[in-house]
DNA sequence: TTTTACACCTGTCCTAGACAAACACCCAAT
DNA sequence: ATTGGGTGTTTGTCTAGGACAGGTGTAAAA
């Protein structure tokens, strides 16, 4: 029974994503995690050293350091989680609240029952009843952080968060697709009256598989009547300066989860920028660590999806100012 | 220039899908790849080396074995992938074809030239045009093939292939909800008639993250009235036991892309198999080498998408002669 | 023709050391 | 009180070659 739930590096690698060589450079140094042998003297993981490093895993992403956590014990870090964390470490504190909005436990009680159809339904019928832009705003984001805190609980299993994912997607695409349809946009008093309309690239970078974020990026912006190009998932930088240029876009959208490794998005951002041509805009957001510890130079980086909206505004109005300034060169020449 | 298109060890791997390890030890053993060294000495992948690695790589998960491959020049490797394979190593010879099949050329045209909204626009048309089943069969799944081959080969770029996997995901997600919407199945006189449903569960195990072949086989499914479960991509499989016994499926149906480690494959099918309980199903399709080669204890391996139907009306009947024993069994008693 | 035995091929794991980049901290200067 | 520039520490990833289990192909035996 021990031996079944004992587990390679290999497979630790995938479940925890520490690297091989983080996991045995720890074992070495701060003694933990401390596998078991196999017969072939291979480091076997038990079951409670995965769970603890998944855990670990989290609040280094959430920006604790590796030497202050790996020697405490698995009770003392669950208690980091739920406790607000360090201001200095963390920036965005909503994923560690213990406590769960009222509205959001429906959905965590359907999630646990494995009501696949139920969940669906519901989340369809809470479209219908809020709007699209609400739906996301006050469900999706903050149920999505909700449901990485419970797994990463142990109150939820990895299926149930795909099954949510799952679910999820399959609510949003429909429900872009309705907004792009309509074709009088009556209610939407917004930026979109007769200006002309951004092309936007949608997608992530390399080891970032997350795409939710994207979704709900590409769904804020349908309700502005702006269609995007998205390209899913896990974009080399290369080819995202490549199709920006081949699409002939006007900004270029990157989605960056919790768990993206700091220096790659650091390094993938000002790669890209470099790659781009000026006036093409680039703009960063999600619940990465880096994304907000840092300055850019000429990247908009958003802590919010409601920050969409105004960089959209200012889009315009940048254009706006860009043409005046044209049209009075060409007056007084 | 020359130094901006040679890239570390760590993108390679992410690049090929080949191992550090495997990419240090061929180096050894082989002689190639050959990459130059940076100021720390450490390894730098130039262009031309990735791009036969990638053609490597391809024709491995043809069959191919490393000592007959990386002795070779690129020329050499690319008339390999365009001649008829090694019947011995290859299973599939479609994705090897070098002829472009005549109404696919219009699809890689689009894709070619970046037209999102036109791809989608033709592929939603189709759909109408030929019916879902139709245009599932003969275009999506031959294109999919298709796409993947003009990538190795260089003519099409990761991004073209993702504008190609997005676009086609979100054609088919909106075809499969309209299927399920049908309320009455007029036209099709099938195996849905009043018998029972049976329910399916549909996943990726880990490594494997293409998930077009899922997507395929809930849209066939969709036609015959049998609605999925779906986890989307990368489940571990033993949450994918767990999740088939919490969901109360009768089938676990599992893809498995032309890339998937075969060892991998084989041990995830035999020890999810033993998870399972008996009286689920275990279905396992995908250009997979390994599915094709090795015998598996009561799993049903899918060659074609055309199998699904054959085998959902098998399950039926496997059903009857069930319910027909235990009848049987309960009037001799 | 099928089966068994043996040799070779091949990816992943091992150890242990080195180092650059990021971080934490302190102090001086604005 | 905040900013800027040290300095020392922390930390992930790279390096090397060796070892080995399991897969593959081939040749001999049934």
């Amino acid at each position: 029974m021990d031996a079944q739930l004992a587990i390679t590096i290999s497979a630790t690698e995938r479940e925890t994503g520490i690297s091989k060589d983080a996991l045995r450079v720890w074992e070495r140094r701060y003694g933990f995690p401390q596998p078991q042998r196999d017969s072939n003297d291979e480091r076997v993981y038990p079951q409670a050293q995965v769970d603890k490093l998944r855990v670990v895993k989290r609040l280094l992403d959430a920006g604790y350091r590796p030497g202050k956590l790996l020697p405490q014990s698995v009770e003392a870090l669950l208690d980091l989680d739920r406790v607000a964390p360090n201001s200095r470490h963390s920036i965005d504190a909503r994923g560690m609240l213990p406590t769960v909005p009222p509205g959001q436990q429906r959905y965590l009680d359907l999630l646990l029952a494995h009501d696949a159809a139920q969940l669906r339904e519901t989340f369809t019928r809470a479209v219908r009843r809020v709007g699209l832009r609400d739906f996301i705003l006050n469900t999706v984001a903050p149920l999505t952080l909700q449901v990485g805190h419970e797994w990463v609980r142990g109150a939820l299993a990895i299926h149930h968060e795909h099954l949510f994912t799952e679910t999820l997607q399959a609510v949003l695409r429909e429900a872009i697709q309705a907004a792009l349809r309509t074709k009088s946009p009556k209610s939407a008093g917004d930026v979109s009256r007769q200006v002309p309309i951004p092309r936007v690239l949608l997608t992530t970078l390399p080891y970032e598989s997350h795409g939710l974020g994207l979704l709900m990026v590409e769904a804020i912006l349908a309700l502005h009547r702006v269609p995007c190009v998205s390209l899913g998932t896990n974009t080399p930088v290369a080819n995202v300066a490549i199709a920006a240029q081949a699409h002939g876009v006007d900004i270029v959208a990157l989605s960056f989860s919790q768990a993206y490794p700091a220096s790659a998005a650091v390094q993938g951002l000002n790669d890209l920028r470099r790659l781009l041509p000026a006036h093409t805009a680039l703009w960063a957001g999600g619940s990465c660590a880096a994304l907000h510890k840092r300055r850019y130079e000429d990247v908009t980086i958003f802590s919010s999806l409601l920050d969409i909206e105004t960089a959209l505004t200012e889009w315009h109005a940048a254009l706006m100012t860009q043409a005046a300034t044209q049209a009075a060169t060409v007056l007084a020449a």
